[in-house]
DNA sequence: AACAATACGGCAAGCGATTGCCAAAAGTTG
DNA sequence: CAACTTTTGGCAATCGCTTGCCGTATTGTT
């Protein structure tokens, strides 16, 4: 008995290389690595007993070793604002998805809503990531451009000239949204605008505003917030300050931040103030009053993302990159917008 | 003008590597290295000049490389069942922040709550991350314990001799929940449970049906049900026909899926039928009415988690590494608990 | 002043794969 | 059957960085 020399700690028994492997296989190592990732390369014979050696040992490859001989990690990265608003869940779903599907691992990170940690995490990443997929960048024009010259990029729900971009058509909605209201009578909206950095946030409100005036509406524009639920009460107290009968949250987050807010002010919704989000977030179905939203298939919106991003690595199998994807959305109508005040 | 050399495809200019560095210092690459990841191994103006030199050319190490050299990766992973449950934004969270603090990088896996998603997942891992932390592991016992001794581990939500484990202690809670129910009346409680895979869901029953049975109040169980807000109809059904008056939900997902569905029914909550959820996710302070659950500081799950990995990967300076820490519950009461039906 | 200790930098051997190049073996063809 | 092509497998260089081992240069100790 020599139970003495047993060893506790974990992985402490050596990772079987592919040397084990070409050992017992009685073969050069290059032709395991053959066998194991390009099998047409090599016989069959010789694919199988190496195969069946692999699974002996339970070999397990070195994406490092690998990533430094290849030059590919099949790592992509995936940059969300925050992590924990609901409208980034759906999209990191689709990824996720999308990515395994082809191969891939998915890095997520939350760059904080902060410009330098998405920057840095950027820079950081160029060497260990075949990719980057960007959800609402805080990034500037300028900074996009350099970004995107220096590693493979597509963006979502962020136009640039430098990448192909993901498009959700809120703006087109928000059109919607207003027309719906009009129909309420409505003759004033508030657009309780997020943060001042998001370039969503100016289109919708440059949607809006136009729509406004061609409709002969009032649109008043309020904000920045920060788009969470806690900003509602702002944004509330804010879009009470202007005596309009409706309004349009930049998002669903805000827009239930304000459905809360209402409520412990005693404005009832949508008898007094009618009110529209943006999203479709989880939560928006169940909230009190359901939200009246602008939805859109943001799960889907990842994967094609995942998919613009593959053609652009393998420009022969991806055909012509397309540049620009747009999602449709359309106004899901609930309980939280009614007729205007008489 | 050469103009028609240029190069349109991103990250066409080589990468600078350590060597460049050392060439243009005029210093040997072991001396860059150092200066680079072990700073007071090398004089301090060597190691600004080189410092200098690397910010001027853009550096950015090779995790690869370095990967391959050391054996670290400085990644840890992160596995939860399904990125999109509300309840694990908070771990995830808490986790993202602590491990960048650590200078780790967090990759993040939803393992479709699948056993062998997860194992599948854990195995490749193994390879390329320092250690996982495995939120509410769907695994067996065994299964826990062999990965336990081939990958440095910590678990949330599932107890092991072999791993070190953050536990929430919901089912202290539960008791709390059923006194509460107790105090209103209440005689007959049913419990709308979760997957039977899940470790914490028998914990939770175990509890109820103990805790029931001192205080002389009939418990039913129900289940099992997907933890998710769609179950939640046929949890409701399912509660409806037991003719019990309240009910405690496996999580807050199911509460919230039940709540839609009673209000379908026409059934009164709290008036015909009290309900309890668990987690206290987004979602819970919003919906109609607003759920009374068991809250607990779930970021601080995630963080204290990774801090014990740390303590496991680097056990000098970690001190002994505690094996068990347990995240206090509490009761949080809001709209949907009430007095029994007379 | 003689000796020991310490700081600093270089050499070179890996880490575990991939891959271009080459040679032997096997298969084709007229 | 000779000449040629295709398969198949091996050799060895690389990828970019870390690190053990050594030799000097510098500083400190009696």
């Amino acid at each position: 008995m020599d139970g003495m020399s047993q060893e506790v700690s974990p992985s402490a028994e050596r990772m079987p290389t592919i040397r084990d492997i070409a050992e017992r296989a009685g073969v050069a190592t290059s032709t395991v690595s053959r066998a194991l990732s390009n099998p047409q390369r090599v016989n069959a014979r010789t694919r199988e007993k190496i195969e069946r050696i692999a699974a002996e040992l339970h070999y397990v490859p070195s994406t490092q070793a690998r990533g430094l001989s290849s030059g590919r990690t099949g790592v992509i990265a995936v940059l969300v604002p925050d992590i924990t608003n609901p409208f980034y869940f759906d999209i990191i779903r689709g990824t996720q998805y999308q990515l395994k599907a082809s191969g891939y691992t998915q890095l997520l990170v939350d760059t904080e809503e902060a410009t330098d940690v998405e920057l840095d995490t950027l820079r950081k990443l160029r060497r260990s990531t075949d990719g980057v997929i960007l959800a609402a960048s805080r990034l500037t024009d300028q900074q996009l451009t350099d970004t995107a010259a220096r590693q493979p990029l597509v963006t979502i729900n962020r136009a640039t000239a430098d990448a192909p971009t993901v498009l959700i058509d809120t703006p087109g909605a928000m059109v919607q949204a207003l027309e719906h209201l009009a129909s309420f009578g409505h003759k004033s909206v508030v657009y309780a605008g997020g943060p001042t950095s998001s370039w969503s946030n100016h289109r919708r409100w440059k949607a809006i505003e136009e729509a406004a005036a061609r409709r002969g509406m009032t649109a008043t524009r309020l904000g920045p917030y920060a788009p969470t639920a806690l900003s509602g009460a702002a944004a509330a107290d804010g879009a009470l300050g202007t005596r309009a009968t409706s309004v349009i949250a930049f998002n669903d987050l805000l827009a239930i931040g304000m459905l809360q807010r209402f409520r412990e002010r005693g404005v009832r919704v949508p008898e007094d103030v009618s009110i529209v989000g943006c999203d479709d977030i989880f939560g928006a179905d169940f909230c009190n009053p359901p939200l009246t939203t602008i939805s859109s298939p943001i799960e889907q919106a990842g994967r094609v993302a995942v998919s613009m991003l593959m053609a652009q690595l393998d420009p022969i199998r991806g055909g012509t990159p397309r540049k620009l994807a747009v999602m449709p959305t359309h106004l899901k109508v609930r309980a939280s917008t009614g007729p205007a005040p008489s």
